[in-house]
DNA sequence: CTATTTGTTTATCC
DNA sequence: AGGATAAACAAATA
């Protein structure tokens, strides 16, 4: 489910219990979610610690605990984050919890469990988290690395190369398809394929669909107008919003892509 | 019962 | 060597 914006949206979530210190962890350390972590003894390391800070990569998130611990968060398919005032509600695939002062709790819920969870301790961020490239619609995202970028994937269509996180951290599969809609271009068209003014496009919705879902999702999950794709492509029969015609479902490398062929005609 | 899923990771082929 | 692609991972939903 969860791709930039979604992925802010449960960062924040958790940052509501920012300053406050962990009275109590609980791990279901057989869980798939905690493949990543060698110190199985990580949830008695965080209590006692207080929780400083977030912080969002992409999909990534990133809290930082006491003077040096760090806990990362990958939502998968089906992740998500709470903040519990509550302690008896129950909730099922909670496979972390963190209870904090004040009655509050922080969930990490995962019923596929695809998502990862992350934890080292050491002063600096940890290499997990460093090796994540910038923002998209950071100054370090240029038009000339995301060109680079498209030529070395040149026989990749294009849809499959914009959901690389090495190359589009935080992109996900509606967003592609957002983008490329934006963009006049089809999923299918071949990376090395796309003329220089089309990259320019491609570039320019990278950036204005990032900033448009971030403003819209990430502070409270407000659904978006009409005149996105989004709201179309989910149901059988969808139309397009510049043609008025059915839009398409295609799979492309393994991926349902949703587009509009008449409006998409750079291929 | 079958097909599908807003995401990586690994194996295999080229 | 490095790029492209399919399968695997797991569980809910239609």
């Amino acid at each position: 489910m969860p791709e930039l914006a979604e992925v802010e949206y449960f960062r924040r979530i958790w940052a509501r219990a920012e300053g406050a210190h962990v009275i109590n962890v609980s791990a279901q350390m057989d869980k798939r979610i905690f493949r990543a972590i060698e110190d199985s003894r990580f949830p008695e390391i965080l209590i006692g610690s207080r929780f400083n800070r977030s912080e969002r990569k992409g999909k990534q998130l990133c809290f930082h605990f006491g003077r040096d611990s760090w806990l990362g968060l990958h939502m998968g398919m089906t992740g998500r984050t709470l903040h519990c005032l509550d302690p008896e509600a129950k909730h099922k695939y909670a496979y972390l919890i963190l209870d904090l002062e004040k009655g509050e709790r922080l969930i990490f819920q995962d019923p596929r469990l695809f998502g990862k969870v992350y934890f080292s301790i050491g002063q600096g961020t940890p290499d997990w988290w460093s090796g994540i490239p910038e923002e998209l619609t950071s100054d370090q995202f240029t038009l000339e690395r995301m060109n680079a970028f498209l030529m070395r994937r040149s026989r990749s269509p294009i849809k499959s190369v914009l959901l690389m996180q090495e190359g589009f951290p935080g992109i996900g599969n509606w967003m592609a398809d957002e983008i490329l809609w934006r963009s006049r271009i089809a999923p299918s068209a071949l990376a090395g394929s796309i003329a220089e003014g089309e990259c320019r496009a491609l570039y320019a919705s990278i950036r204005t669909v990032c900033n448009d879902a971030l403003r819209v999702i990430a502070d409270g999950w407000n659904k978006p107008p009409d005149d996105w794709l989004f709201n179309h492509r989910w149901k059988d029969g969808g139309i397009c919003p510049k043609t008025e015609r059915v839009l398409v479902r295609e799979k492309i490398n393994g991926r349902t892509s949703c587009w509009s062929p008449d409006w998409q005609v750079y291929r």
